[in-house]
DNA sequence: TGCGCTTTGATGATAACGGA
DNA sequence: TCCGTTATCATCAAAGCGCA
């Protein structure tokens, strides 16, 4: 068929929907539309579906705009309409317990102390989880890691832009299998905002210590960058603390932040 | 046996660009 | 301007393995 692929985007939706597949993934919608438009690759339909959500930032915009679709949570979606209707709209878990926040302000980069275990970034309460202490040496440095050697590297890949580090090695020991949104504050400013589902995960298996693999090509870039800001700041003698705000809704939290202010780490 | 570490790969989000 | 493509960033899930 010769449509349109954010035509078949919706008719997608609107199938999905009166089958009672609700709210619907986007691997739902792009097998669908490749039922449709079998040329089509998900890399193509993907930026489609974004620029059809009036939720998302960005997307390859089409000729109806951000009137389509709407996004429930990280990957899932329904009709535009069903979501404005009401029964199937998520409210932001925040807004019953606080007011909408305002945009971040050049000096919440360097957040309001509520008290020593409250900050206020951008409107949202975070609560600190703990300083970030690497591994440390006999003589008080920060113990460096190249986990890169040990990789045996058959494929020969070359090192991503952030393998070659130094990194350190550090754990949260609270345990925190909850989601939302974490800062990472040096010197009394936030330099990074993220989302996790785990911030434990997050932080033990993923920033604290890196695995070799992630330092070549295709590996997890984000994890090796952090680390080495982190070994490099604390090196320095900074403090750096984490803080969290737990939230469901992290990915809105997230983009909310991220959209109205820039720290320092985060890159896009 | 259970836990933690490592690795791989999938999925989703975003920005920027090019062609008609 | 509309439509589509490409590249990159970010996160997560799961499997395999080793060790206590």
């Amino acid at each position: 068929m010769s449509d349109a692929i954010w035509k078949c985007v919706y008719r997608c939706a609107q199938e999905l929907t009166q089958q009672g597949v609700t709210p619907f993934t986007r691997g739902d919608l792009i097998r669908c539309v490749q039922r449709y438009k079998s040329d089509c690759g998900p890399g193509s339909i993907n930026p489609i579906i974004q620029g059809l959500t009036e939720n998302l930032r960005g997307g390859a915009s089409g000729a109806v705009g951000k009137n389509l679709l709407h996004s429930v949570g990280r990957g899932q979606f329904v009709l535009r309409g069903a979501a404005t209707s009401g029964s199937l709209e998520k409210k932001p878990s925040w807004t019953s317990v606080r007011s909408q926040p305002g945009a971040v302000r050049e000096q919440d980069k360097r957040p309001t102390v509520i008290s020593h275990e409250t900050l206020e970034i951008g409107g949202y309460a975070f609560k600190h989880i703990c300083d970030i202490e690497p591994v440390k040496n006999d003589d008080g440095t920060v113990r460096e890691f190249t986990p890169q050697d040990r990789y045996e590297n058959t494929g020969r890949l070359a090192l991503n832009r952030y393998g070659v580090g130094p990194f350190c090695k550090f754990k949260i020991s609270r345990n925190i299998a909850r989601s939302g949104v974490y800062a990472l504050v040096v010197d009394e400013y936030v330099y990074y905002i993220g989302e996790c589902e785990n911030l434990t995960n997050r932080f033990n298996m993923g920033y604290g210590n890196i695995s070799p693999r992630n330092c070549f090509a295709g590996g997890q870039e984000t994890n090796c960058r952090i680390n080495n800001l982190i070994f490099t700041s604390v090196s320095e003698g900074l403090k750096a603390t984490l803080w969290f705000h737990e939230t469901s809704d992290y990915k809105q939290v997230e983009s909310d932040l991220r959209a109205r202010g820039k720290f320092g780490w985060n890159r896009t």
